[in-house]
Order: C-alpha cells, then sequence, then structure tokens
DNA sequence: CTCGAAAATTGCACGTCATGCATCGATGCA
DNA sequence: TGCATCGATGCATGACGTGCAATTTTCGAG
C-alpha cells in the first residue's frame, strides 16, 4: 500500500523540517515576529521553495495541528465497527493526545494570528471525519447527520483542549474533561444541565 | 444609552461602505480578484484609511457574516427567560434568517478564501454566545456548559447553513433543517440516529 | 552505466498587503 | 474664537505570495 520512494520519503522530510523549524522559531522569538525568510534560512533551504510546501507562513505552524487531526481520524478508522460513534471517538481522542506535544500545541492554540488557519484546519477534516462516520453507519455523507456529528464532535474537542491549554492540568485532566463533554453531546445538551 | 454624535456615526457610515463596497466589487469581479485598492477607491476613501477599519481585506468581506452573528445573540437575549436555553436559539436563529441578504452570505460561504477568517467571527462570537447562555441560566461565563453549548450550537447552525446556501431551497427548508439539528443536539446525539 | 524524461529547487520580477510615522484637517467643546 | 482631540491621508518600508524560466536533481529504461 502507497509505496513510497526515495522522493516522497526527501519531500516529507522538507515538509516536516520547514514545520520544525517554524515551531523552533515560533518558540524563540514568538510567533508574530518569524518571517519567511527566517524559517527558510533555519532549513537551509530557498524562500521560493519554502512556497513549494505551504502557501503561507500560517499553514506551516498549523500543520502540527492538522498532523493531529488526521491521526484522530484515523484512530477513529481503527476502532471496532460495533462500536457507538461517540465511544470510538473518545477513545480515539484518548490515544492520540496521550501522544501529543503538549508544548507545541499550547504555542500554537494560544497564537491569536493563527486562529483563522487553525480552524479552516479543523473545518477541512471536518469533512474526512463526517464520510468515516458514514461509512461506520453504512450512511451517504451527503446525510446530515454525519456532518453535524463531525463538526459538532470535533469543536466540543476544539474547546475542551483550548480550556486545558489554558490552564495547568495533567493528562488524566484532558482525558476526564473529554469524556465528560462526550458524553454531553450523546445524552443532548437539554440533559446535560448542571 | 450610546447617545452617538456626528463623528460616531460617520465611522459607522464609513465602515459599512467600505463592507458594502468590498462585497459589490467581489460579485462584480470574484472574491479573489478584488484588491484593497480597489475597495477604497470605489469607497472614494485613501488606501491607508482602509487600513484604520479593517486589518485586512477578507475582514471587510466577512463584516457582514459578524453582524449577522452579533444579530443572533442579541435576538437570544431577546427571548424570554424562561424559554430552554436550545428553543430560545431556534427561534433566534429563525429571526434573523429571515431577514438575512441570502446572495452575499452565498458568496461569503462558498469563496475558500474566505474561509478561515469566517471561522475566526463565529470563534469570536462563540465567546459572546457562551456568556449570554450563563447570564440565562445563572452560571459561571468559565463554565464547562455555556462553553460547550455556545459553540456547539453555532457549529451546527453553521453547518447546516452551508449545506442549505449549496442547494437551491426556500427559507421554510433552511428553518426546517434548524430545527431538525437543534433538536438533534437537544435530544443527544447518540439518540439522533436515522 | 548512461542518457533522457520528469520533477524539484532556485532566482527574479512583480503586484499586493499591512503597518509605523508624521502631517494636515475637521470636529466638538469651553 | 481658540484650542484640543480625533480622524484622514501620504509616504516609506518590509513582508507576502505567485508566475515564469532556468538549473539541478532524481528516477527509470535501455
Amino acid at each position: 500500500m502507497t509505496v513510497v520512494g526515495r522522493r516522497e520519503r526527501k519531500k516529507l522530510a522538507t515538509r516536516a523540517a520547514l514545520r520544525d523549524a517554524a515551531l523552533r522559531l515560533a518558540l524563540r522569538h514568538g510567533v508574530e515576529h518569524v518571517t519567511v525568510e527566517q524559517i527558510a534560512a533555519e532549513t537551509d533551504i530557498a524562500v521560493r521553495t519554502f512556497f513549494n510546501y505551504f502557501s503561507s507562513k500560517e499553514e506551516a505552524m498549523v500543520a502540527a495541528v492538522a498532523a493531529e487531526a488526521d491521526a484522530l481520524i484515523a484512530a477513529f478508522r481503527d476502532r471496532p465497527r460495533e462500536e457507538p460513534v461517540l465511544r470510538a471517538l473518545r477513545e480515539a481522542v484518548a490515544r492520540v493526545i496521550a501522544v501529543s506535544d503538549t508544548d507545541a500545541l499550547r504555542l500554537i492554540v494560544r497564537a491569536p494570528s493563527l486562529l483563522p488557519q487553525r480552524l479552516a484546519v479543523y473545518a477541512t477534516r471536518e469533512k474526512a471525519l463526517a464520510e468515516a462516520i458514514a461509512d461506520r453507519l453504512g450512511l451517504s455523507p451527503d446525510d446530515l447527520y454525519p456532518a453535524v456529528c463531525a463538526a459538532t464532535a470535533l469543536t466540543a474537542m476544539r474547546v475542551v483542549l483550548e480550556r486545558w491549554l489554558d490552564r495547568p492540568a495533567d493528562h488524566a485532566a484532558l482525558r476526564e474533561q473529554t469524556e465528560e463533554v462526550i458524553g454531553l453531546l450523546a445524552a443532548g445538551l437539554e440533559r446535560g444541565l448542571p
């Protein structure tokens, strides 16, 4: 399946190098002050080539988030088919956040200038998740339910993640809050009133 | 309340003029091909002044969406306190979409280059809606429930709106789909399986 | 191994974007 | 009327993003 030659591997490596350089520079100088020129120099690559990989500085920085979202969807697809959608989602989230780079995430999530691009990443992943949900349920990807389910679940997890990153807490707390929110969605917002 | 002098009124008018000019030009030439210079010229003001009102071309174009979101929150706050949150939200949505400019909305929603900024607008309004919900329920705006409720409800309505704009349908259909989705959230995603 | 096609890298030019700064002008108030 | 504040504008500047063409690298067939 998808045998990758050296060419593809090098491209992947360059892409990762650019992404890491962007995050490293952002951590050192602040997201706002990083320029494409710096990222390219740090990776020892022409500025023009940078734009062959990413269409903007912001896209490079949120690439880590995009990768996590992809991992989430893959983990979701790996869950047993008989598992209910929201439970499968909950388990997938637990596995992905267990191995995530919290510092990088916090950097990205806290940067106001990255908010639009980050949300755009989530939005594009919404469609992929909706398809995965439709597959699992044997529905059409055009149905309303998979779309709403994917969108609201991703949103709920985004809210939890943002709140968690704002307060110093451990991974157990994150998992706990995730389960609480997923439970809320499953049982209905009307019922979950505190 | 909030008496506005001529100064403020002129600023508001200029802002609206810029927004309208941006949309008009986008409708005529396509979103991608509109420049700040054109918008400024159309409104007969200096380019530099444009940036006193909007920090980017995209922000000007999604201003209409921002206004609708604000209207939604205002309408929500106007609903009677004894009404359940999701029902109040549903009624507020119905009232706002009844008077919305569908052509402008479709233009904005369909433009890929506006997606990030549009989502950012929703995200900022999330907080305001969460506060309104917290007020209504007598909870703290820092509680998890208002945040999740606001975020997921806005997201669900965004999904419905996007789907509706993609297919030619009338306002009754939009209202119907809105109610269906709100019902789904209220009853729980687990229950609503078709 | 060699060669030619395909693909990736790079430099260059160009238009646009966005902001800081200084200045000018208009507005509103005492 | 005179002054103080706020908005509008021009200018300069650095960064962004893309099309294009040249150059180098990679890959596979012979």
